[in-house]
DNA sequence: CGGAGTCTTTGACATTAATCAAGCGGCATG
DNA sequence: CATGCCGCTTGATTAATGTCAAAGACTCCG
């Protein structure tokens, strides 16, 4: 594509706003070089996958722009939304490093563009690399956690909460407006999405939803949330219950 | 501790059954011994805890022999068995890695000896012996990807799914009879740890056993359950509702 | 052997969330 | 403009699981 009439300095990775959040900060400048003669760069549309479950793993995405979301779906077709992914992220290392299929789909949730860098590349810059190896190290550590709270929510937790907490999670990264305890926020998910975020049907995220407007909790108007007290949505994540 | 009186050849770790199935086993004979020479050993009954959650990580601890549980509770002191640790699985090195407190607690289940190795020495045997780092990252990525299929599950399949499937990771443990579909299991667990597994309540957990006796799906006897058919288990993890 | 304490089972009941079914509204397409 | 698809909402109903309470069984210990 005629990258070599840009009139960018140093293409590609090197210029990549992304890349210092990455786990491939770390990287020298010769393996940077490396990375980005190996990389190829694309753009994405909401919809598109990137990956699906079961599919064998030809190397690994770094997100450039955009949003992707993390899918996983059971035999019966259940689907759930294990997470987000945003610039900086890097998907598809686990399947790379157990050498087996991915476990779980990449669907891309808003426009982007991300680069793919190929099985080979990653594995021989890993083996030569410790550091970048620590770096994966934490990302899976911190994952992990992650993944046994949301467990731990899904079983002892009421569907109220567990939104109420979402939400609170969302609001790092989508508050739009914040002064003093309320915040305005803009979603970049579909109600569906919403509720496969919790691993609840569509129809409960619906009423759930209404249960908080009835309650002064928040309101939700289209993809915008606004929440007029912080408090009370830690009010419904935490204090299940008071005896 | 008078260990060098003890007429074994070269103790600890170099003679530790269980250093075969750690992520330990990359060590060469150098960084062994120096492993052996900072562990601190010892043993451990059943309830004692090695740490608490939300414990300053002051090390790993490798499993010798005997059985732990991992349990994770939430603010209201509800509480899961996130998984349990055999001989040879190494625990604490996710708090190690990132540098904080324990987000679990690790409690004997069965009796048996449990060796602990200083911070300082792991850190210092991570830093320089890249492939470590590499077991470590493998091991993460495991248990990762089992953690969001318990999450999956959880929000996915009834109790009755749930408690098959359990049966059915067991088995590979405690099959202590088979022959043809059948298989007899002796389980390390009380009935309220079995709970805790699936993140159900005690009396919830009897019930389902109720029910599998009704339907003839398991026979329970104390800790000893007979599976006729162990078909039937799949049939009740997978089929949820066949249409 | 007795007794305290814990684990387990059972029953009655309350509550939560899934299911089924219908209607509404937007948005793209022919 | 008409049509149809898709996402969202709502209602009625059902099924699953938690809660509370009580009684039985087992174990450990004096």
């Amino acid at each position: 594509m005629a990258r070599r009439s840009s009139p960018r300095v140093l293409a590609g990775c090197f210029s990549c706003q992304a890349r210092q959040r990455t786990e491939w900060c770390v990287l020298n400048e010769d393996d940077l070089k490396r990375i980005n003669d190996a990389k190829k760069s694309r753009q994405c549309l909401p919809g598109e996958v990137l990956y699906h479950q079961g599919d064998a793993c030809r190397g690994i995405v770094c997100i450039e722009s955009g949003m992707i979301g993390i899918r996983k779906i059971d035999a019966d077709g259940n689907s759930v939304l294990l997470g987000l992914a945003y610039p900086g992220d890097t998907l598809g290392y686990r399947a790379l490093l157990m050498a087996q299929g991915h476990e779980v789909s990449a669907e891309v949730l808003k426009k982007g563009s991300v680069c793919l860098i190929g099985e080979g590349t990653v594995r021989s810059l890993l083996d030569h690399n410790p550091s970048l190896g620590h770096r994966f190290l934490w990302r899976a550590v911190k994952d992990l956690g992650e993944a046994e709270n949301k467990f731990l929510e899904s079983v002892t937790l009421t569907v109220r909460a567990r939104f109420a907490h979402l939400l609170l999670i969302l609001k790092d990264r989508y508050a739009t407006d914040v002064e003093d305890g309320a915040i305005s926020l803009e979603l970049p998910l579909s109600r569906q999405d919403l509720a496969a975020m919790i691993g609840i049907r569509p129809e409960t995220m619906s009423r759930t939803i209404r249960q908080f407007e009835d309650d002064g909790i928040a309101h939700f108007s289209g993809r915008t949330v606004h929440v007029p007290r912080i408090a009370s949505l830690l009010d419904e994540f935490e204090h299940e219950d008071y005896l």
